[in-house]
RNA sequence: GGGCAAGUAGCCAAGUGGCCAACGGCAACAGACUGUAAAUCUGUCCUCUUCGGAGUUCGGUGGUUCGAAUCCAUCCUUGCCCA
């Protein structure tokens, strides 16, 4: 299998220039993918990029993985509907800050390989140029027609919301990062996600016009769950893929509740587990559903692959200790069992105020479980709302000590899946 | 600079003097059913609440009115057409 055929097995491919597979058989090609730094860490949807550096780079390529520290100022309009704010200076350097902490993190850039894995900002060139250069040096091979004619641009002039020059230009700056990769790398290829071919195809275009030299590249598509609902976002937010910010825990979580249909595709996707492999999980799931194999394996490995051992090791005992025997009397849970769970959302509650006895609803809002009692009080009336998991429904119930677990601990759930762990100061 | 149109909750979108915290859809959250799926059905969905209510909203600011998202003035933003 060569390294297209593998990612077309894999559903991650798109679209393709003609010749791109030829190029990557006949040598090692240099391939990059632009990260944007529009926050101070990746999430989940920039997994699928890093996930293609790492393929070109077991493949014997060299991948360069891109920073937009200049195009991040300009804001790229696709797939917006609306005019972006501009981040402020300050702000982008925190992002591309926090961003290259975590692609070194994934992709090994300090090798002395050949096809060892590089880092550019492309903020380094293009702080150095100027307009009038711009002008003459690109925007004279790339006409307007050209430009209109992009899908993103073209959405933006018949909708009703516009598009400023500044955004207009953006794919002339895309594309001149390839340019420049192309002359200063030897850099031949781009990937990224569908919504980038048209900014990529600019890039090649210019190459072209400017060199007359020839470049490729290929985009995967983008991810949807099967619902049609986003891909990432749960009730918290994004999924990040920093400690820091989305727990191992709930890391693991969010790939185990894939449903069926998302997890066999997603398994090709985020995994690097062998097609072979892969097929029989498939097969071995259809046979079984209700256990969930594939699901299992595919928050296993992801999870190896971002957090390490350790901490996938750690979210599923917790895991395994939550959901296993989820009849269980909450007392069966021992105290090393409570003190061991990572990544479930902790807080404390004075001891005090426990031995005078409260109400559930005051509880539930000062432990942050809840954002207001009006809150609170509305789901316990749902029925969404066990505390020890025995679910609560008079939402005048009184916390007291006998509500201790050990003599420290209450375990609350909102909703069956969401744990969080009071503990008595 | 001139003419026309538009700006409503996370998004889309109805509402054109009181019955409006504002129809509907999407997304989100919870419940039932399940396998910590999917689909379906149900509830919640501006903020706070002692669940009786209270407070703050419909681009900004002023005004008319007993009463304004709705009328007037003015400003801002955006689109289309003309210069």
């Amino acid at each position: 299998m060569t390294l297209i055929e593998e990612l077309k097995w894999r559903g991650m491919l798109q679209d393709m220039m003609p010749g791109t597979g030829e190029q990557l058989n006949k040598e090692m090609t240099t391939g990059y993918i632009g990260f944007d730094p529009t926050a101070d860490s990746l999430h989940i949807g920039s997994l699928v990029p890093i996930l293609l550096l790492v393929h070109l780079q077991r493949r014997g390529h060299k991948p360069i993985a891109l920073i937009g520290g200049a195009t991040g100022m300009i804001g790229d309009p696709t797939g917006k509907s609306e005019e972006r704010n501009l981040l402020s200076r300050e702000q982008l350097d925190i992002n591309i800050a926090g961003i290259r902490k975590q692609l070194e993190k994934h992709i090994d850039f300090n090798s002395t390989l050949a096809n060892s894995a590089e880092l550019v900002n492309n903020y380094d060139w293009f702080h150095e140029i100027s307009f009038i250069d711009f002008l003459r040096d690109t925007g004279k091979y790339i006409t307007v027609n050209y430009m209109m004619a992009k899908e993103s641009v073209k959405k933006r002039i018949d909708g009703d919301a516009g598009i400023s020059y500044t955004e207009f230009a953006y794919q002339l700056m895309q594309g001149y990062d390839f340019y420049w990769l192309y002359r200063q790398k030897n850099c031949k290829l781009q990937m990224g996600g569908s919504d980038q071919w048209g900014n990529i195809t600019t890039g090649a275009e210019l190459i072209r016009r400017k060199t007359g030299g020839e470049v490729f590249a290929f985009t995967c598509p983008l991810i949807k769950k099967a619902d049609g609902g986003k891909f990432g976002k749960t009730e918290k937010g994004n999924i990040w893929l920093d400690a820091e910010k989305t727990s191992p825990y709930q890391f693991y979580q969010f790939w185990l509740n894939a449903s069926d249909e998302d997890a066999e595709k997603w398994i090709k996707i985020f995994t690097f587990l062998p097609p072979a492999e892969i097929d029989d999980l498939i097969g071995q799931h259809q046979n079984d559903p209700a256990n969930r194999l594939l699901q299992k394996a595919l928050a296993r490995e992801v999870t190896l692959f971002i957090h390490g051992e350790d901490e996938y090791r750690k979210a599923l005992e917790t895991t395994e200790k939550l959901f296993a025997k989820q009849d269980a009397p909450a007392a069966s849970l021992s105290v090393n069992d409570l003190e061991q769970m990572e990544g479930v959302v902790k807080s404390e509650f004075s001891r005090e105020v426990i031995n005078n006895s409260t109400d559930v609803v005051s509880f539930l809002s000062e432990t942050g479980i809840f954002s207001s009692k009006g809150e609170a009080r509305k789901m316990i009336l749902n029925g969404g709302v066990s505390i020890n998991r025995h679910r609560i429904s008079d939402v005048a119930m009184r916390i007291d000590t006998s509500s201790l677990l050990h003599n420290r601990y209450i375990l609350v759930q909102k909703g069956r899946k969401n744990y969080y762990l009071v503990k008595a100061i």
